[in-house]
DNA sequence: AACTTTGTCAACCGCCTATCT
DNA sequence: TAGATAGGCGGTTGACAAAGT
């Protein structure tokens, strides 16, 4: 298909309906090839964008609610702009709707503070300025290791700090698994170069704290009674 | 009423990584 | 193993509506 045939700018109902046909018949995959199985003279990344944003189920169009709302600051303060991440915590939300609704929150809170700074600050959180690598996460890690608030559940998001998406991926992965195994806190050192990767977490059994310890390279538990 | 500013939303762009061949 | 392709993500833009002057 030669790119300016292409057809951009919004989506007519006709369009919408052939994309949700094709999606429904080949699946969420393929976007390339679905566009040009559909007809459609959109490019395989707009129709994607389309379903992804608008088409698909259980999306909520409303406003964002209250309990939205502080959830995705509390995000955003722990992760900055990893969009697509907190949008995984905000069920039938999309990445570009939390975006979107940030940079509305954001303008809001830099009018009525006045400081160019707070813009700074907010698109910038955590770390006193931006990461640019790795080391910074293991200040962050020996800063909190040291911290007079170290008696709190040190929180997995606080890596969050990586740019790869794998990196996000076996962040988020040991983010959700954490919830889901009611675990207090979780250090996780990750090497993803040399797949020397591990994390270590506390769990609290009958009032015991027992600390264990996950390796990447070998796929093992090194449990620690301590 | 007319014009300007602000807010919201959908969509595109470019970059990066994963996967395929 | 290298190059090509697809997919995912964050940043940005532009259209439109509502609010303000």
């Amino acid at each position: 298909m030669q790119d300016q045939k292409l057809r951009k700018g919004p989506w007519f109902e006709d369009e919408d309906e052939r994309l949700t046909a094709i999606v429904g018949l080949l699946g969420e995959r393929r976007w390339d090839a679905l566009a040009n199985a559909s007809g459609l003279r959109r490019s395989g990344k707009s129709c994607r964008l389309r379903w992804m944003n608008y088409l698909r189920p259980n999306l909520k169009h409303g406003r964002i609610s209250e309990e939205e709302e502080k959830l995705i600051l509390q995000l955003h303060q722990q992760w900055g702009n990893k969009w697509a991440r907190i949008a995984r915590r905000l069920p039938g939300r999309t990445d570009n709707e939390i975006k979107n609704y940030w940079r509305s929150h954001l303008r809001r809170e830099c009018q009525v503070h006045g400081q160019e700074k707070v813009e700074h600050e907010l698109t910038v959180p955590n770390c006193e300025g931006i990461a640019q690598s790795r080391d910074c996460i293991l200040e962050k890690d020996e800063i909190s290791e040291n911290s007079s608030e170290s008696s709190e559940a040190f929180q997995p998001s606080d890596y969050a700090i990586m740019r790869s998406p794998y990196e996000n991926r076996v962040s988020d992965w040991i983010s959700e698994w954490s919830n889901y195994k009611n675990i207090d806190g979780v250090k996780h050192n990750l090497d993803y170069c040399s797949a020397d990767s591990c994390f270590c977490y506390t769990t609290k059994i009958n009032g015991e704290s027992e600390t264990s310890l996950w390796d990447f390279s070998s796929s093992i538990w090194n449990i620690d009674y301590s």
